[in-house]
DNA sequence: GCCATTATTTTCCGCTGTCAATAAAAGAAA
DNA sequence: TTTCTTTTATTGACAGCGGAAAATAATGGC
């Protein structure tokens, strides 16, 4: 039954120890006084606890040479060994694969992509399995084992069970991704929907550590979100949520994939932005590179459809601030290469549908490079391989 | 410096105690079985955690005499003895105060309500003690101890720290009331914000009982909504949650008093109805009593309005469920006494708007007395008294 | 009366994290 | 150099929580 090799567990077995460690992950070098004051422990039980990872490798100690306070001993500084173990992390989109392969710190040593012609599950899981043993093959010769492999999805996807519930892009029904893709690769799999693993990535190695609520906003194709709220990314009940893209902005707005008319994705995602600069200006728009370059230069109409977006963002982002008072908003996704045509409109039109203290809610952008995707679903494989109980778990 | 008398507290040093004692709180008589098996615990946790609770009397034993199963040991049903003790909740509004008497399953022995004429804290102060004095001499009558004071207040309020930060309604900002209010009243005190108290009522002994993701929407004078994510109710990093009310559902709406326009709050909120009624029938109208008689006598152009309220309503709580996607949502609220007129356009409209299997969501409505939202704070009352840590804790 | 069955309690037992005392690693003072 | 002071880390004893398994209790059926 089990194909996969019997793979290497995470030594921690006490709360604390997990603790601990995704506190040192999160907040770099750290002595171990101020490691247990963040993971609220004694110094005695981070000791405790850090001790069978430093054996065991995942964590390493080096003093901080400069900034020491001039007495009392010197603090030792314990940080993540990042060349311990590597991950491997898969985003699946319509078109293609994006594969990175990152170390334990979700650092990213190498991405590949390539294009996916069909979408039926046998043939991207053949994909996915020629693209993983390409990045196997490179990490043989780092020497540090590759202990996860995590596959991020768009759609109502069960991480618990690994299982791709619906995904619309690829036409997808409850699908056993998990344990197909573990029968194919030899390692443990994580699946993952895609806006909660890239979530994941900025709540561990991101803008969002330390933060026990604050939200990511992805601008692209879609407008999506994560929410990380009491500190847990939010799934909802029915594997929707985070859905800011169908939250209606304008009743009167244009009509919308998702049938209602003047969602966020109906005015501010990349086709409605296309299709909308092709009316106003009558010209022929191939793709938003194209859209942004017709704004870029000027052309009367085009700067005015990305304003109009940027306020259905904007509007959006004050929505969820007005529902879940998160302490940060991250904007990030594809979308982001054209910020500088929307940025006002999106903090304008935030500061000014924010109500009260919501609008203290501190509003970032982030780039988001292509494999940013794909680094999400190996942050999500990551921490499944730190969270994972060490009973005998399947893959 | 401590006024207060050493009140009592409540024996349940161990979080398995807790967790026991809110599970049968919550789930009515349960087997010690059954209370292990929802706590997540062993049946010796159980026995052992239940011991000192029945020594002091907050939990009885009592068998269930029919459907008892024919075979085995007949079970023994343990449960919360609400004689045990009382707790007083209070509402404030900007014109009237509503108290009520509730043991400690939070049902109302006793509610009293008094005009406030004067909203300078002095004043609310005096007028909280007289209503909390006139209840105590009921309750001593009873001779069961009261253990807590509730204080229910709209607007931002810092329940950890018992302080009420900016309350529009009353005028208030930065307001110690927790520690006015117990050096007044001798009581221990919590202060919360009213919609997150009324959140709490459902969440322990309503319809949010056992769920771990849910919402409760208000409809009345505003529009307000407490969220239950992860077991916790939401609190806001700035202190504000939960403002469905003005959250932008048609950007070319009515004007709302927070500055933008089309707001829920706009177009759903009492004063909003009573005003559109007004204007488009041309008759006088006093107040939502006469709104909602018009509309019920078929007067042209009232029902609209209702419609018309409904549906932002439902629109409101579509929003909601796409962005957290939670279980169940409770609609209640002064406003409900209209609910045969916007019922349906509720539901349509939520139907409508959400996303994908977010409609799966329960959408429940609860009648909402008047004496409910001191309810609400007895609640907040109780679960500060249940989950009080057992060291020397402060009014 | 004995047995099967289910509920509860008891009796250990492992394990975790805290406490208080102690060691360690400096620079400063003598 | 020695000794102090200061801050960090470690150690070992310890309390207590919750689990596993075995014992006990309470029934109805045979």
């Amino acid at each position: 039954m089990r194909s996969t090799p019997a793979a290497e567990t995470f030594p921690a077995q006490t709360p604390a120890a997990s603790q601990v460690f995704t506190t040192v992950l999160s907040h770099g070098p750290l002595t171990r006084l101020d490691a247990g004051r963040r993971a609220g422990l004694s110094p005695a039980a981070v000791t405790k606890a850090v001790r069978p990872l430093l054996e065991a490798g995942y964590l390493v100690e080096g003093a901080d040479e400069e900034a020491r306070p001039a007495l009392g001993r010197p603090a030792g500084l314990v940080r993540v060994n990042g060349e311990r173990a590597l991950f491997i992390g898969v985003k699946v989109t319509g078109d293609e694969l994006i594969a990175v392969l990152t170390d334990l710190c979700c650092r990213i040593r190498l991405a590949r992509r390539t294009p996916l012609p069909d979408r039926s599950v046998r043939k991207v899981l053949a994909s996915v399995a020629g693209l993983v043993h390409e990045l196997l093959v490179h990490a043989a010769e780092s020497g540090a084992p590759v202990l996860g492999l995590g596959i991020a999805v768009s759609g109502d996807v069960d991480r618990a069970e690994g299982v791709v519930r619906y995904s619309p892009f690829l036409e997808w029904r409850d699908i056993p991704l998990a344990e197909l893709a573990a029968m194919a690769g030899g390692l443990p799999v994580t699946v993952d929907n895609d806006v909660r693993a890239l979530t994941v990535a900025e709540q561990w190695f991101g803008a969002g550590a330390g933060l026990s609520d604050f939200a990511v906003v992805t601008v692209g194709a879609g407008i999506g979100c994560g929410l990380v709220v009491h500190g847990q990314v939010v799934a909802g009940a029915h594997g929707v949520a985070g859905e800011i893209g169908h939250v209606v902005i304008d009743p009167a707005g244009p009509s919308c994939h998702c049938g209602n008319r003047g969602c966020v994705e109906a005015i501010a995602g990349d086709a409605a932005i296309v299709t909308r600069i092709r009316e106003v200006t009558g010209r022929h728009v191939a793709d938003s590179a194209e859209a942004v370059a017709l704004a870029r230069q000027g052309v009367p109409g085009a700067r005015e459809v990305y304003a109009r977006a940027g306020e259905a963002i904007g509007r959006g982002i004050a929505t969820v601030a007005n529902l879940l008072g998160p302490e940060r908003v991250i904007i990030s996704g594809e979308g982001l290469a054209a910020y500088d045509l929307f940025a006002g409109q999106i903090r304008e039109a935030f500061t000014a549908a924010a109500f009260g203290s919501a609008a203290q809610c501190d509003v970032q952008t982030r780039p988001l490079p292509f494999e940013e995707w794909a680094r999400g679903a190996a942050a999500a494989a990551i921490q499944s391989f730190i969270t994972s109980t060490p009973r005998s778990g399947q893959g």
